[in-house]
DNA sequence: ACATCGATGTAACATATGTAACGTAACCCA
DNA sequence: TGGGTTACGTTACATATGTTACATCGATGT
């Protein structure tokens, strides 16, 4: 039996029929301890999943008063944890969950993803869908650091949960200099691409902040290149690399000069423009995005909500 | 704080915090009884929910081959329970994902339903969606005796689980007599109930067995009748009151004129008309409707797939 | 006012689950 | 072939959960 399938019997005997590990031990002729084992693997690689059938009339009321305040298309606002370590989890539940509806009702053809921890829970807490004509891609350049929150991770997980086609950009970050750059997308090859990020129909993002906390920031930046440098140039954060200020514009920074993603005024065109992102350290960042218009659809946490609303 | 909000802030702490109930209890200021008894309920309510990202694939198998054999256009197979009391609540799940599904991509404008404890266990395991487009009715009259699985128990189920809008239908099962059915149905209202019944989009419904084991044979049949005298007259089990035989033609007994159901010719021109039941007791009646085509989705357990995939 | 009933707190206990410790077998690689 | 590593069985233990027993309180009905 396939171990996939040795999970989905052991889970269904538990938590259907209502049997004690040491019964199903018993009924599939292993140990209670590998039982247990199953169990927990099971919940912790989404083949057995806990959904709730309601909504805290808490987060009701932030995603109304989000969409109001930033003009959204919509808002997603799931509790916040006590443990920050579980916010990417929650996110990324809450995230899957709107992604799950908005790919069975409205059918995109394509979806433009981002990377990250966020983008990585939401694959994890996304059902299975049958999608073989959607196609899947990722909207900017990677980090050279190999991790399962690598933009060419993060693309695969989306097209494998959701059997569809996978497009990779195969191009780092950021170029060594804007001349670099220039000269890279102006090869045919990547003319193309990046015509198709600008025309995907849905574009779920995460952003980052601007300090030893961001991955990119740490594994992303060009020699030479620190969070101070951009803090001191206005920079609150980023949206596919680029380094935006309070206002959500782009630093005057050579940086912004250098990397490989879609202009931002390409971003706007895109009709569902997703960002999924929360906690303390990224309040600035998203108050920047949601204010500016630069995102339609906010994904946040419940404190996240309430300080975006307070800031002025 | 409102109930269902309490349920849901507790399951989450636990299920998703993955805190213990002694600290759920301190954070919410209650006894770890009362966070034992919250998370119970939470589960029995269906506010929290245990799903599995995956199908066995002895279930997709016999799918397949019922759609095969019996040319339906789709089939539900679920696993079978060990304890026979669990079948309503597994079919009910089954049942619950595959219409879920069908209402989301679909949208049908109505939906004509049955009665019965599957049906009642699959409004349980439905998650709620707002529909308030869509009709639900009655597809025939119902028992006298009152129940949660009676006719207009589970109409308002169904509506209130889809918030969609209710129609009753406001008649028993069967009437005194043929000239008593044909008397009611020759009124107006009656008239237009039965041509709005006909033209549901969707038609979901059970079957019953004739044996003490069927509600209706125990609380609908009128004075003098009994399983005996139906079995006598060739009858394994009816679909909308009306007695079948194994073919799935209507056996040839006065009962069958007396009933407030469709005709079956006028059933048959609904487009998709699912049965969900299973267990042994059921194989006969099962096999009848999906030999005859007035099935053409069928949800039910392993097993009971099996024996019908052995029927000649 | 009194009796009854249901909800719930408290405390205890039974059982189920999660995990640690140790040993063994199987597998893989040099 | 031998050594190292991993997976897993066995056993025991810690702790978490599910449930019972009893008492108390508040609400309701007569």
């Amino acid at each position: 039996m396939e171990h996939r399938e040795l999970m989905v019997r052991a889970a269904w005997l538990y938590h259907v029929e209502g049997l004690t590990q040491q019964q199903i031990a018993e009924r599939m002729n292993v140990t209670r301890r590998r039982v247990n084992e199953i169990l927990s693997e099971a919940l912790e690689t989404g083949v057995v999943r806990i959904s709730f059938d309601s909504v805290l009339a808490e987060s009701v009321e932030l995603e109304a008063k989000l969409r109001q305040r930033f003009g959204l298309k919509d808002a997603v606002v799931v509790p916040s944890p006590s443990d920050p370590a579980l916010i990417h989890s929650v996110l990324g539940r809450g995230a899957a969950g709107f992604l799950g509806r908005l790919i069975q009702t409205q059918k995109p053809a394509s979806i433009g993803v981002g990377w990250g921890s966020t983008l990585r829970e939401t694959i994890h807490h996304m059902l299975s869908l049958n999608e073989p004509q959607i196609k899947v891609r990722s909207m900017m350049g990677g980090l050279t650091h190999g991790s399962e929150i690598n933009t060419f991770e993060i693309v695969r997980g989306f097209a494998q949960v959701l059997n569809a086609q996978c497009r990779y950009f195969a191009a780092p970050i950021y170029a060594e200099s804007a001349e670099s750059r220039d000269a890279i997308i102006s090869q045919a090859v990547f003319q193309q691409t990046f015509k198709q990020i600008c025309e995907v129909d849905v574009a779920y993002l995460s952003v980052g902040d601007v300090s030893q906390q961001s991955l990119q920031v740490r594994y992303g930046l060009p020699e030479g290149m620190s969070e101070k440098i951009l803090q001191k140039a206005g920079a609150v954060g980023d949206l596919m690399g680029r380094y935006l200020n309070a206002a959500g514009k782009e630093i005057d920074h050579p940086l912004n000069r250098q990397v490989l993603s879609p202009e931002m005024e390409d971003f706007r065109r895109i009709g569902c423009r997703i960002v999924a992102s929360g906690g303390a350290h990224k309040h600035r960042i998203l108050h920047a995005v949601a204010q500016s218009g630069l995102v339609n659809v906010l994904i946040t946490d419940a404190d996240s909500a309430r300080a975006l609303l307070a800031a002025r």
